[in-house]
DNA sequence: AATGCAATTGCGAACTATTCGCATTTAAAA
DNA sequence: TTTTAAATGCGAATAGTTCGCAATTGCATT
C-alpha cells in the first residue's frame, strides 16, 4: 500500500494500481497480464507507465526466449534469477545469484561489468 | 565451405550461403543483417532456415534486451557467452563459462536444469 | 478553493519483427 | 528422368509495442 515511490514520478490511479499489481506478483508479468488485472486502463497506458518505472529503476524488464514479448516485476532490491521451465513455462525463483563469488573474465581485458541477466532452463518438478 | 550438414537437413542455395554467412560472422547477427548481405532470398526464407537450423541445433537464438529483435549465432560447440556494451552496443564474448564450476539452486528443489543463458553488461574499453 | 500548466491518459492508428498461406520451384530418392 | 515432399518467394497477416493528439488530471501556486 504505501512504499517508497521515486521523487518525481506523478502519482496517479493508474500508476499505484499498476503497482500494487506488481507488487502482489510472485512472478514477473507481461504487459498484458497486467492489463487483465486493470482492464479499465489503456494497455497504451500499461506499457508507458512500465516504461516510466523501468526509467526511475522500480521494475526490471526481461525478455525470456520461446515468448515474444516482455515481462516486468518490481526491483526490489536484492536482486533474483529465476529457472524457466520449458514445458510449462513456469518460473521458479534461483535461491541466490549463482554470480555471488564467481569473477567474471571477458577477451576485451578492460570490459567494466555493471549487471547481468541469467536465464537457466529445464524442467520443474511437475512436467519432468 | 565443407562442413558437417545434419542429417535430414536439405541443401539448398539459400541455407547453404546463410550457413556461409553465419560461418563468416564474429558476432551474433540478426535475420535483418543476414538478409543484407545475401539480398536476393525473401526475408521470411531467412526466417525459416534461421528457424530450421535452430531446430538442428546449428544455431543459437538470442534475445539481446534494448534490441527488439533476436540474434543468431553458429552453435560451434563449446558454448561462449557475451558481454554487451551499453553504449555501442558491442558484444564482447566472456573467456569461459562463469557457470563452468558453479552450482545453482533454485528454490524448488527437484528442477532439472538443462541449459543457461547469460547476459552480461557493461562498458567496453573504447566507451567507458 | 480556484487557477494554470505540464505531465498523463485514452483511443486508435502506425510500426516492426516475425509468421503464414499458397502457388511455384527444387533437392534428392526411386 | 520421374516423382514427391520439402523449400522458396511473395505478399498479406499477426502480435507486441510505440506514437500522435486531443482530453483529462495531478499538483504547485495563488
Amino acid at each position: 500500500m504505501e512504499a517508497k515511490w521515486p521523487e518525481g514520478l506523478k502519482k496517479t490511479k493508474q500508476r499505484t494500481d499498476v503497482y500494487e499489481v506488481l507488487l502482489g506478483a510472485e512472478a514477473p508479468m507481461s504487459a498484458v497480464d497486467i492489463f487483465k488485472k486493470v482492464p479499465d486502463y489503456a494497455l497504451s497506458t500499461i506499457y508507458r507507465i512500465l516504461a516510466s518505472f523501468e526509467k526511475y529503476d522500480m521494475v526490471i524488464k526481461s525478455n525470456l526466449p520461446g515468448e515474444d514479448n516482455s515481462v516486468y516485476e518490481l526491483n526490489r532490491g536484492g536482486h533474483t534469477h529465476y529457472a524457466m521451465c520449458l514445458k510449462c513455462h513456469e518460473l521458479v525463483p534461483l535461491k541466490k545469484c549463482p554470480f555471488e563469488h564467481v569473477d567474471i573474465q571477458t577477451e576485451e581485458n578492460d570490459f567494466e561489468i555493471t549487471s547481468h541477466k541469467i536465464e537457466i532452463y529445464g524442467y520443474c518438478s511437475k512436467c519432468k
